[in-house]
DNA sequence: AAGTGTTTTAAACGTATGTTTGAAACACTT
DNA sequence: AAGTGTTTCAAACATACGTTTAAAACACTT
């Protein structure tokens, strides 16, 4: 029970501290002091601040995957022969990706900062430690999406998919930044959902765009 | 003129490991021995390590500016009342940034490496000193892809703008990792001029994508 | 060649970091 | 209640950082 509480509130404080200011910008001290617990408590239920950092990930990640992968199973058990269709393939891993963070909204946004700055920031441990981890799901979605659009060259979706991506991340990840804008601007409250609303349909154009020119 | 060796040297070496590293990650120590000068020499020259860092950014985008802010009077000259259609927008921006590091080609994707870190990391003080700086030149530019788009909302416009700045950014951040992916995926070398031609029809449709949906 | 302002150098300063330590506090079985 | 394994704690450790200093080296005018 103490064992849970401590390692759970020194999880909690470095995945708020790390969104907001990066992971070198974060001290051990920053964190414990946050989640009220010794200093020394980080190395010792997780050893290392590197092990900490993949301990956020995986706290996020590992249900995600396993509800992703379970949503891709009845995915492929009602669909049989016939591919689903982009549009679903988007909605699919949205919601799957909104749902995961049920508990608090916001954890979406803290978890797309958290993989924009590992990312861009040196951090590529985490980046192996994703890829052996939760490598394969990924790649299971990557397969339904080329049997979405079979129009495609490789080479075309290859690169246009990363652009999703960039524009996935990019959003997310300044998500608040962005919907405090959008308010001051045009007025009406907007929040993660909507934003997604209007995301995919943009992905949806810009995988699917006529190609050459 | 030793002054000006020194100091280029230390931009030229903070330039290259900021991007490679990220700024919390790169000391001024390994600035430092890699540019060969003194470690004392970067508080000399530039004040300080933030200081130093808007210098960075200073070299590379004060030029890109003046030659954006250039394109952007004659096109205005040339076409009076009639606005520029988005595609050519794009290719004046892109083309701009091309040539803006144009005495070394991979100056851009550091540039961009750099522009990303710099907002995904805590680096306020770089996004502060962006805008002061350069915002006007933005906007203006900003204002013709309004005039571009007129069947857009300008709360649809502001959201797509920025799916397209990310996927941007995110192309051109890892753009040299993707390029390898790419030459060892489907063989052909790939450049960034080419990837430029593959994002920009992307962009485009994701912009004027029907709306709702 | 002397003098003057600029640039470079080696060394040190103060501070902050991640990690380790050994004893104290705790929980839980016997 | 004693004993045992686990968890907490304050303190210290070693290291790395950005910055400052004061003297040396240099460039350039007079």
């Amino acid at each position: 029970m103490a064992q849970k509480d401590t390692a759970r509130s020194i999880l909690d404080a470095a995945e708020e501290l790390f969104s907001e200011r990066g992971f070198a910008e974060t001290s051990l001290r920053n964190i414990t002091t946050k989640a009220d617990v010794n200093l020394a408590a980080v190395n010792y239920h997780f050893g290392s601040k590197k092990s900490l950092i993949q301990a956020v990930f995986a706290r996020f990640l590992t249900p995600f995957v396993a509800e992703l992968d379970k949503a891709l199973n009845t995915c492929d058990a009602e669909q049989g022969e016939q591919p689903a269709d982009l549009m679903s393939l988007l909605r699919l891993l949205s919601d799957t990706a909104l749902r995961s963070g049920a508990d608090r909204p916001e954890r979406l946004r803290i978890f797309m900062r958290l993989l924009g700055l590992a990312y861009s920031q040196g951090q590529g441990h985490v980046r192996r430690f994703l890829r052996v981890e939760y490598g394969h799901v990924f790649r299971r979605y990557s397969d339904l999406l080329t049997r979405a659009t079979p129009e495609l060259s490789d080479e075309d979706r290859f690169w246009r998919v990363h652009f999703m991506l960039g524009a996935t991340m990019f959003t997310l990840n300044g998500v608040d930044s962005l919907t405090a804008m959008a308010e001051h601007d045009f007025g009406k409250p907007t929040t993660t959902p909507d934003v997604i609303d209007q995301l995919l349909p943009f992905l949806a154009s810009g995988l699917k765009s006529p190609a050459g020119n």
